[in-house]
Formats: C-alpha cells, sequence, structure tokens
DNA sequence: ATTGACCTTCACATCTATGTGAAGGTTCGA
DNA sequence: TCGAACCTTCACATAGATGTGAAGGTCAAT
C-alpha cells in the first residue's frame, strides 16, 4: 500500500512515516514510479512505533530493540553484541521505572478523582 | 534553600528548576537580596515533577494536576472546576494506555533478553 | 489534454525540555 | 579589599517530534 492508506490506517500523518523512514524505523519498498510500498504488515509495525514513541522512548532506541521485539527471535539472536544487551538492560530499567513513575502518579490522580466524586456525591 | 543546595540534592540542574518555575511548578520564596528560597519540601516537590516528566507529561498538565496530588488533598477540592475534572480524566487514561505500552514492550525486551541467556547458556 | 488526487524531496517553522554563556549583584572568608 | 563561590536575569542554541508549504512528478478519470 501507498504512505497515504498506511497513513489513513494507522492515523499517522505522513509526515511523521516519512520522518520514521528517514530515522530507520521502517524501510518500505518503492515501486517504479519511486512511491513508497508498504507491506500490510507495517500497519502493526507503526502502531507499535507508536506505542515506544509514545511510552518515551526515542527514535534511536526505537530502532535498535525493534528487531528485537519482531518474531521469529532466532533469527535476531546470533548477531547480538554486548553494547546492544547492554542498551537493552538499561532501556528495560528505564521502562521499568517510568511505569513505576506512571503508576503511581495515575493511582494518586483516580484517588483525586475517587475523593472528589465522594464529596459531590 | 538556595538553589544550589536544592540542585546539588535532587541532582536537577538549576537551570531546570529555574525553568520549573518559568513554568509555574514550583513557587520558592524569595530571599531580601533576591535569591530563591526553597522549602524542604521542594525536594519530594522536584523528585515528583522529575517523575511525571519522564513520564512523559508535559509540564503543562503537571502543573494543573501537581496540586490535586497534594495532601491534605480536601483544600483542594472546592475550587475544582468541570474543566479540570476532564483534564485529569484524560490524563488519567493516557497515563493508562502508556503503562499499558510501556509494560508491553518492557515484557517483550525482557523475553528477548531471557532467550538470548538462554541460547549462550 | 486537463483536472484532481495522489506521490516525491526540500526546507523552513514550532514546541518542549534542555544546555550554555554573558553581564552583573551578593556574601563570605583570607 | 580582594577573590571565590554563590546568586540574578537575559538570551541565544540544541535536539527530537511534529506542522506546513513549495515545487514538481504520476496517474486515473473525464
Amino acid at each position: 500500500m501507498r504512505i497515504g492508506e498506511l497513513s489513513e490506517r494507522t492515523g499517522v500523518p505522513r509526515r511523521l512515516l516519512r520522518y520514521y523512514e528517514e530515522q530507520g524505523l521502517v524501510v518500505p519498498d518503492r515501486l517504479p514510479n519511486g512511491y513508497r510500498d508498504y507491506d500490510e504488515r507495517y500497519v502493526d509495525r507503526v502502531a507499535q512505533i507508536r506505542g515506544l514513541l509514545d511510552a518515551g522512548l526515542p527514535t534511536r532506541i526505537i530502532k535498535q530493540i525493534l528487531p528485537c521485539l519482531d518474531k521469529p527471535r532466532v533469527i535476531h539472536m546470533s548477531d547480538v553484541t554486548p553494547e546492544m544487551l547492554a542498551t537493552l538492560e538499561r532501556e528495560r530499567d528505564r521502562m521499568t521505572e517510568r511505569i513505576d513513575h506512571l503508576t503511581r502518579n495515575r493511582n494518586a490522580v483516580c484517588e483525586y478523582l475517587a475523593a472528589v466524586r465522594e464529596e459531590s456525591a
């Protein structure tokens, strides 16, 4: 599919789909006329990228961990460098921290909302 | 305490402490000479702000929800506007989504790491 | 053949969180 | 009284994710 359809199906602006390509997150084929040609699986792929971006990961990191989240995973096992592993562990920890922060603060918000509702009841 | 001490104790650059003030997240007193004078509780406050920023919330939103996360909460109950409540609910949902994304992807990273370790065992 | 809806690249603009430095005031100890 | 180590404001710079528009190519339908 071309960029317009992918954009519509994912809700991600064309501009950003091109940006993600520039950042190496997606590598669509090209039609003879130069148009980008996206594989069906890019729908999920883009959603995942958005999820990771929304989760606060920069494209630089997403580019690194994205291949690892793919299946079949065994393919990528062989060429994993120690730096790569270190990056992954670091990011895993950062993600854990983020989850922690988010959870705590979201719960606080929930509590507050509950309290407000209680009061006006 | 002055800005230098708070900076050291929180690990947050002075520049950012001033920025947070500019954004209305903190409102330190001023000494007669114009120096910022931070209350002891700003240590926790700043840590919380950093947590929220790291969690992906913009200062604009943090400014709004910060007072709600404070205790005693009853104080703030009275002057809560419907827009405020809407914002809070929206942010709560966004946070929940983020937590979800983060959790899923972190688990994927964990699985990958486990698989790699398994293989090299 | 022209129009309209796609697509391309290029490039400049914006917003947020930051870095960095200039120019200058305050405080304190040697 | 001098210097070091603070502090102030102002202001310009950067980086990442995005908006936006120009200038132009492609293609299908009329």
